[in-house]
DNA sequence: TGAATCACG
DNA sequence: ACGTACGTGATTCAC
């Protein structure tokens, strides 16, 4: 006899801290009475609810209540986010019609001074119990009649709202770094500490340097018309000062506006104010941003967590004792190509662990550079300069892989909609992209309509890839925080940082094979999950390594 | 406020 | 025949 699963509501209580009902998911009868919990139970309850139900808890947003749980080590094994849910349904094509949800404009306590500290805040009002339960009747109601879709954008609200946990969980538990090695790294790259908005003694020295290179004392290199002046004058016939194009110039002053630029982007982008603002008892503490971008993707809002360079991951460092495992989805986004195509040769190519291997060794491109950039092409919808050959050599192999996302591309061309595989829907073209296609009077308006709509045929190309790609991530972590759960290290093994198609967990040295054996599995579970017993291969590679920058 | 530039996937 | 790569965030300059 398998219990009924149940639903368990965490809402405001105006009166007190929170509200909390337990309901049966099938019928919505309720299981326990709602009850109002004060801030000190709060933890314990939802403790023994959880042991007692293994409920879903379903809640407007994370914020203010899983921080709370976090720091007393509560674990939610499932989880439904009305907010997110929201958004998703409002986008796709599978659901009935449904208002958006915008979390920019809804009442949060991170907007109210006196509750500046998230952590000791309830959410703040408009979310009662009645109000979170008619949300949930209506998204329900939103939900698709068919079988098949309605699963699917059911394991995708589901996906989404354990991502909801997971970014809560990492923000809470924060990146551990090496602020001392940091500074060193300052120090020896820029010299002494100097107060915020001033040019460090070495940068200064450089750009000194840089002006007399090119005969324009007291130039700011910084200014990038000021630069492309200077260039001019010196007589280089350079088009702008993006590095880029730069790097090609073969000559001392060059090499001088590089090493300042590179030098300057370390001094304002991970510099002493960035330490002071960002790490706190050696973490890094970024916030993650569900449910804006368009894909799926996370955005990271502060400290530029998804943009952490190469060069500052040195000073990524596990704790004694402990170890990073960095696994990341390898050649992810053909991988998905091929699944949600069905383009039989892809997928025979996708059976290995390396697909760029295969597609050399089937003599389609010379090199790993261009077996990557041949497929970034077909994604991307470019065909422009030594691309397009590699592109062309691959679109005569996976011409259904080809056809599946030039259809994507034309349906956005024409204005429509596309969606990923689990029902995400993309956004419809915008009240200036519709004017823009119907004013072509003129050349000039018709080519501007043209190129307008070209664009968003390569958003919608990538789109479907990319959209399916962030949600196969999504359930591979959620897999992944399962496994780990299930197998009783979850105060061990934790998740630190995730970008895209790469994770990385902190765990004890001698726990870390183990670890990766999980994650290993939790990837090709994702494949199933999404696409049934006979997906295509989700290999992952994974690094055993206490500094981060030994990972790739 | 927007453009340039550069960091990441 | 034509012209492009897709998606983000942060900083700084220039208006």
């Amino acid at each position: 006899m398998s219990p009924t699963s149940a639903l368990a509501f965490i809402a405001e209580d105006p009166e007190g801290f929170a509200r909390i009902g337990l309901y049966a998911e099938d019928t919505g009868t309720v299981l326990a009475p709602a009850r109002t919990v004060d801030k000190e139970s709060f933890c314990a309850v939802v403790q023994q609810l959880e042991s007692r139900h293994a409920p879903r808890w379903v809640m407007l947003r994370t914020r203010g209540w899983c921080e709370l749980l976090a720091a007393a080590d509560v674990y939610l094994a499932k989880a439904y986010v009305l907010s997110l849910a929201q958004r998703i349904l409002h986008r796709s094509p599978a659901a009935g019609q449904i208002e958006d949800f915008d979390l920019e404009s809804a009442p949060s306590p991170s907007s109210q001074p006196e509750f500046q500290d998230a952590l000791f805040a309830a959410p703040a009002s408009g979310e009662t119990l009645e109000e979170l339960l008619a949300m949930y009747a209506a998204q329900q109601a939103a939900m698709p009649a068919d079988p098949v879709l309605r699963a699917k954008l059911r394991l995708l609200l589901n996906a989404e709202s354990v991502g909801a946990l997971i970014a809560s969980e990492m923000e809470n538990t924060g990146l551990s770094w090496d602020e001392r090695a940091h500074r060193a790294l300052l120090r020896e790259q820029l010299g002494p500490q100097v107060p915020e908005h001033h040019r460090p003694a070495k940068l200064a020295a450089l750009a000194a340097q840089v002006g007399a290179a090119l005969g324009t004392p007291g130039l700011n290199p910084d200014s990038p018309q000021e630069l492309l002046r200077a260039l001019h004058k010196a007589g280089f016939a350079v088009q702008s000062v993006r590095a880029w194009e730069l790097e090609h110039i073969n000559h001392p002053a060059i090499a001088k506006v590089l090493e300042y630029k590179k030098l300057s982007r370390l001094a304002s982008t991970h510099g002493d104010a960035w330490l002071d603002q960002w790490v706190a008892d050696g973490r890094f503490h970024p916030h993650y941003v569900l449910g804006t971008v368009a894909s799926g993707r996370w955005a990271a809002s502060g400290g530029g967590a998804l943009q952490l360079p190469h060069s500052i991951r040195q000073v990524v460092r596990a704790p004694a004792g402990s170890t990073f495992v960095v696994a990341d989805g390898r050649q992810l986004e053909p991988r998905i190509l091929a699944a949600i195509s069905q383009d039989a040769n892809l997928q025979k190519a996708g059976a290995q662990d390396d697909l760029y291997q295969w597609l050399i060794d089937a003599q389609l491109v010379r090199d790993r550079h261009d077996a990557k950039l041949g497929m970034l092409s077909v994604i991307y919808g470019g065909s422009a300069g030594g691309s397009a050959a590699v592109g062309a050599a691959l679109k005569k192999n996976f011409g259904t892989a080809m056809d599946y996302v030039d259809s994507a591309a034309r349906a956005g061309e024409r204005g429509e909609g596309v969606h990923s595989f689990l029902g995400r829907g993309c956004p419809p073209a915008d009240e200036r992209w519709m004017r823009a296609q119907r004013s072509t009077r003129d050349e000039a308006s018709q080519r501007a309509a043209d190129a307008a709509a070209r664009s968003r045929g390569r958003f919608t190309r990538n789109f479907v890839v990319q959209s399916t790609a962030a949600e196969w991530a999504l359930v591979w972590m959620g897999h992944a925080r399962h496994l780990i759960h299930q197998a009783g290290y979850s105060q061990l093994c934790r998740q630190v940082f995730f970008v895209h198609d790469e994770i990385v967990f902190e765990c004890p040295v001698e726990l870390a094979d183990e670890l990766a054996g999980m994650i290993r599995t939790a990837a090709a579970l994702a494949g199933r999950t999404l696409f049934g017993a006979h997906s295509v291969n989700f290999p992952v590679s994974i690094a055993v390594t206490a500094n981060y920058a030994d990972a790739k």
